[in-house]
DNA sequence: TCCCCGATGTGACAAAAGTCGCTGCGTGAC
DNA sequence: GTCACGCAGCGACTTTTGTCACATCGGGGA
């Protein structure tokens, strides 16, 4: 809706982000919902021994903190940017304002919270009821809706672990048996699916 | 808000359900929003090979199923009585009619779901990085915010396994070895916390 | 009262995940 | 060109979790 989209952009405010920069961390009273227009953003938990788990990888033109913004409590993870990148932030109090004036916006605000409940979910099933191997391999498979069944690598393992939640070494083995099993073929930069069905069949132990 | 309350009341539908019987399955286009008003309700996910991970017990005047409400995709989990309940069920159609009539009921709705969202990513952080014993501790520790520190149980071994994501040997390892170490202390009905300092300790490792 | 059965207690094992300690590689900085 | 480092590869080993197989316990019914 175009009244709406002007109407926010008069309102926020751009922010540039060096790579690795923090934007915000969890406990934290609410930052105000963000969307990223150029760069990524990682959205993750940090337990106290340092071992992060990201809850999202926030691509261009997509926003993030929607929960904080729109129940007023802290923010629930911490937002670091991922790749050099600059995001507009648009407060609390202002959205609000707009989404009482256009009801379409506030219904745009509930459809993309309930998404990252949705996703949040599967996050859930993804860590009670699968093995590494599968969330690995549901991963990778994730990545071939965008990339194809060749996938230029663009996540390190170190990053890999923690998307599936756990530690890089864990991660290498676990592509190493997948590659040993013939199902993918992976070196540094890239990773390759071989054998889809086979990959599927991991993915939804 | 009393008019809407009522407005509310006119459109739902009562619904009775036996201990253990299915209010609506996963996967299932949307069943609509539900109330709780008398009993519990059990939301889970389910594994192929029958592991269950529970989402959300639901009390007596909580709601359920937001997500699918709100978004208007399929139910992101399936919902069985956990005792003998009744539940009131509005359709997402009169449901959006009565949000768009009414800014206060949007405004409800999208904090209802920002705080089961807010919800599922603690229970993602404890499936990431915390060890069973540390989980079963949190659920004993958020018992007692209920119940002080004598918990009359409400829930088996069974139950509290699938609220941690683990099973029911599991859970008893975990509660003999906090017994053990003489932090907490049970039996067959009751769970007895001798030391809520460590108890939080076990906790938030 | 006695029996049945769901809820538990537990030990022995098997498997998965996590830790350590290094070795190698390759690329950007100098 | 070579050095420093971040990323990866891997084996050895420790912990946690998950499985199995039974023995028990106790309360509610018949």
């Amino acid at each position: 809706p175009d009244a709406i989209v002007q109407a926010l952009a008069d309102t926020a405010q751009p922010q540039h982000l060096a790579a690795g920069e923090i934007l915000f961390i969890e406990g934290e009273p609410t930052a105000g919902l963000f969307m990223v227009e150029t760069g990524a953003i990682r959205v993750s938990r940090h337990s106290k021994d340092g071992r992060e788990q990201i809850l999202q990888l926030v691509p261009r033109g997509a926003t993030f903190n929607e929960v904080s913004v729109l129940d007023g409590g802290p923010n629930p993870a911490t937002a670091i940017a991922q790749i050099d990148a600059t995001v507009w932030c648009i407060d609390r109090a202002e959205l609000r304002r707009l989404a009482d004036a256009h009801p379409e916006l506030a219904w745009a605000l509930i459809e993309s919270i309930a998404r990252r409940a949705r996703h949040l979910v599967s996050l859930v099933e993804d860590l009670s009821m699968r093995s590494v191997r599968g969330r690995v391999a549901r991963l990778i498979l994730e990545q071939t809706a965008v990339h194809g069944d060749v996938i230029p690598r663009m996540l390190t393992q170190e990053e890999m672990a923690s998307r599936v939640g756990t530690v890089r070494e864990v991660v290498g083995r676990a592509l190493r048996g997948l590659a040993a099993d013939g199902i993918i073929d992976f070196d540094r930069q890239t990773i390759t699916v071989l054998d889809r069905a086979r990959l599927t069949a991991e993915a939804d132990a």
